[in-house]
DNA sequence: CTTCATGCAAAACATTTGCAGCTGG
DNA sequence: CCAGCTGCAAATGTTTTGCATGAAG
């Protein structure tokens, strides 16, 4: 932490230590994650790279955010039923909380999480290095529009 | 909890309170994942139920497995990558350690976990239904074979 | 007997891969 | 220039589905 860099800075700098080429589209994806807090999904990307480069197929955007997970510099949040999500702000295990309704996915500050990792450790003897934290339910916004609906 | 009955017990009152039909191979299913502690895959399954009713389809597996899940008498821990793995022994949402090299699945009790969901709830107003807490590591058997192979 | 379950094959669907042509540095 | 990237299309792999046959109750 205290990195004093913008996200899509310490992810070019690190695109350019390891040689790799920053094209149009790269960058395009790069800004998205970047400045995005909403744990946007392939297709949502997708979309948005398009508005820019109309050409750009969905390949490429799996490609880069390949790139990224592999270089460290995103989070992806995989799902059974597919559509994964991808944080590129906080590009560590963090708990979430996820909208069932809307899908929406919002970051987690959980009091006393840090411990959890040795606590594991210390009962299983296993080495820990990863983590997958979510909490489902309904949102404040999709609860407020279930009540408007259900009752006149 | 406190029930008495075993969960086999359980899973076939449950088929036959709403009507399903205890067909051999169902009932190989539900005693495979009644008595195993071992979180088994689709894959696992198949092969086991096959011993003894060689023609039985993955399909089949895959439609009973579903049908108890609609029951609430198993539990899915599905994986982004696939291989999604069950438990039939706490059919309810609890704390997994997953051994990345050996694919071993272990139940998790894990002290003050009860009250993360009310916390979660008043931090972000969600109505929170469901979590999802897996551990990522080596079990203590896949470093030992490690050391082994890596010292002379 | 009738309804529901089985088993096969084909479908579905997100993600990955192969490859020819293009382009960043 | 030319290694590496893009875009298209085809492949992948798990899970789901449609339908004719078979068996549970």
């Amino acid at each position: 932490m205290g990195d004093p860099r913008t996200r899509l800075e310490a992810m070019l700098a690190r695109l350019r230590e390891r040689k790799f080429r920053i094209t149009p589209q790269r960058l395009a994806v790069l800004k998205i994650l970047s400045e995005s807090r909403g744990h946007p999904g392939v297709e949502a990307i997708y979309r948005q790279v398009q508005r820019d480069f109309p050409t750009t197929s969905l390949a490429t955007i799996y490609k880069t955010i390949s790139l990224l997970k592999e270089l460290g510099e995103v989070l992806e949040l995989g799902f059974p039923e597919g559509g994964n999500r991808y944080d590129g702000n906080r590009p560590y295990p963090h708990p979430h909380v996820v909208c069932i309704r809307c899908r929406k996915i919002m970051d987690l500050d959980l009091a006393g999480f840090e411990g959890l990792s040795r606590e594991v450790s210390a009962k299983t003897g296993f080495r820990i290095v990863n983590h997958r934290v979510d909490f489902f339910g309904i949102c404040p916004e999709c609860q407020e529009k279930n009540r408007k609906s259900v009752l006149p």
